[in-house]
DNA sequence: GCAAAAATGATTGACGTACATCAGTATATA
DNA sequence: TATATACTGATGTACGTCAATCATTTTTGC
């Protein structure tokens, strides 16, 4: 059994390899009957075209720029390590993988850094938003060009992004919930909100989803308005300290963005029975998972993240289907006994 | 930026092309200073040679074959559909999938199935293993005539199979116990098991980690003997009403193999009140989630691990590095609101 | 120092597709 | 019917590596 080449296809179909050709990639100066014949025959010997070869005599290559934040959170840390980590592999396959790291939570510094990298920034783009105007033109401007973009972890809808790679960030809201309130059952009292910003779709995204959940089935649980943490660990602590102080009440905790280890030093230290879900994975949280501080942490995989970007654009980039449950990414549940 | 290609290598050398090929392809007749000399060379370069003209080169192709239960389970039903759904894309890297599906539970159909193949087993074998002395000894077999073995979703160590492609059955056990332990507190009484069989090593391992926990963890919780349901929801059901009717003193239930339609209708029949973790995803177990008769559900994915056994085939085959973070098969985790 | 063996160079034809060119044939338009 | 236009065929080169051959140089053992 040898592979079926556009030769083969050609003999089938009765016409040149030139015409099978055109066929393949849609060239024009094709009679309507002369491409079906081609691709009946195509059908008929199951021929799939030789990738390898294609890109090969195409010396195709493709460049594509990730823009994230450079916040210095255990996760932006793995992500932007796993996109270095990506790219001897890319490379492989001929995509040339950039990075521009920005500062955190500037709509501003995103648009520069596109307006800097002008032609350079390639034929595709993933990036964190951040909810604003200008970044959204910006996306706009790039798609206008040619450019295909996607966001990455942070979604901003409206925007000729074609594609978003990350969670669904209300269902890990709602799924944070629906497990704290396992959890926490049957006491009663109050629940608090840890967040890092308001203008991080992902994080108000997922607070609504935890307290559409705490609304509709938790009658006797009152959701405390967010602590923004601003993803900083110190700031959280301070904040979380003085709450847990001055709120006997608290029942269970949602920590829903960056700064985890502040969340984590503070319960410690104030000794309060509560039920804890997080989100980061690191050193800390695994401790506190083991030591029963968290009871769950939810979480998506950076590593996933990053290939699913590539071959997204990759796949954009040639016109070609998407493996859509490969791309799938999922919200990963962790609990002291399935940490990787 | 042009790509560096093996006569960039070979002028950077100062040797020839025929030796640096001879290098890259670590045949013989080198001498140690020359290798060296060359890999060097490379590195200066940061050479990646071109996978997509070497398989073309080589125009090698690669045949793999999955040996699956026939099982009429919505996860087997699921994991053979998704073999037959990894083909067209395995196709266009070259690599042909075969699937049979032999009855399940039954290892001399396994032997037989690979001796009927004979040499037409390909160059890489995926099986779903079971416990037992002639699968062990096939499997050596196969290993000795050059076939690579992974064994797929149920391990069987002790066998030369280079790889389990699969969850870890142990932890999947005792996140179970973890999570229902919380869901149960502060009740106390006695947890059922509902399992396939005992010749299922992944069932085995399951339950072992779920005992571990809730032996170590759960003084005032008493785990019944399991149940054997063969994977078949009549037999599951019928079993489970009898033990649900015995025993009003059950809290909670994990059922960790097939026929899970069979636990929800004991259970919604029933009427215990009782916390519930169970495994397949379907129809049914999706319906569960939302009326609450089931908590949460792990799963492994079996679309990530076809894709993934074909991916570290086809790295055995070739002898290259295999990227771990990406085979890493998860335990998955689902309740109401993070349904796929 | 010489023969045998080992290492290296030089060259060539695949592999399957893309892409361009030119020539030739069918079809439509006037 | 002539001519323009739309198709199709034939052909060749390129892509980067593999694999084989044969010629030539260097090293090794004695």
């Amino acid at each position: 059994m040898t592979r079926v080449t556009a030769q083969d296809v050609a003999n089938e179909a009765g016409v040149s390899l030139a015409t099978v050709d055109r066929v393949l990639n849609n060239r024009k100066g094709v009679r309507e009957v002369t491409v079906r014949r081609v691709t009946d025959a195509m059908d008929r010997l199951n021929f799939v075209r030789d990738q390898a070869a294609a890109n090969l005599a195409r010396k195709r290559s493709y460049k594509f720029t990730f823009i994230v934040s450079a916040g210095e959170t255990s996760f932006f840390n793995d992500v932007r390590s796993e996109i270095e980590a990506a790219r001897p592999f890319a490379q492989k396959e001929r995509v040339d993988v950039n990075m521009i790291a920005v500062p955190p939570l500037d709509p501003q510094a995103i648009v520069d850094a596109i307006d800097d990298l002008g032609d350079d920034i390639g034929e595709g783009v993933a990036l964190v938003a951040v909810e604003s105007q200008i970044v959204r033109d910006a996306i706009n401007k790039l798609s206008n060009n040619g450019v295909r973009v996607v966001t990455f972890i942070s979604d901003i809808p409206n925007s000729s992004r074609q594609r978003f790679i990350g969670i669904d960030n209300v269902a890990a809201g709602r799924v944070a919930a629906s497990l704290l309130k396992r959890f926490i059952a049957p006491r009663t009292g109050d629940v608090a909100i840890v967040a890092g910003s308001g203008t991080l779709r992902d994080h108000v995204e997922r607070r609504m989803g935890f307290e559409q959940v705490m609304r509709t089935e938790c009658p006797n649980l009152n959701v405390l308005p967010w602590i923004e943490g601003e993803e900083l660990a110190g700031i959280v602590e301070k904040k979380l300290s003085k709450l847990l102080a001055e709120n006997p009440n608290i029942v269970g905790l949602y920590s829903l963005g960056g700064g985890t280890r502040g969340v984590i030093d503070a319960i410690d230290a104030a000794e309060q029975e509560l039920s804890v879900v997080t989100t980061e994975i690191s050193e800390h949280t695994r401790a506190a998972l083991h030591s029963g501080t968290v009871d769950a942490v939810l979480v998506q995989d950076p590593s996933h993240e990053v290939r699913s970007a590539i071959r997204v654009l990759k796949a954009l980039a040639d016109d070609v289907a998407i493996n859509e449950k490969q791309e799938r990414i999922r919200i990963e549940i962790f609990v002291r006994d399935n940490l990787p």
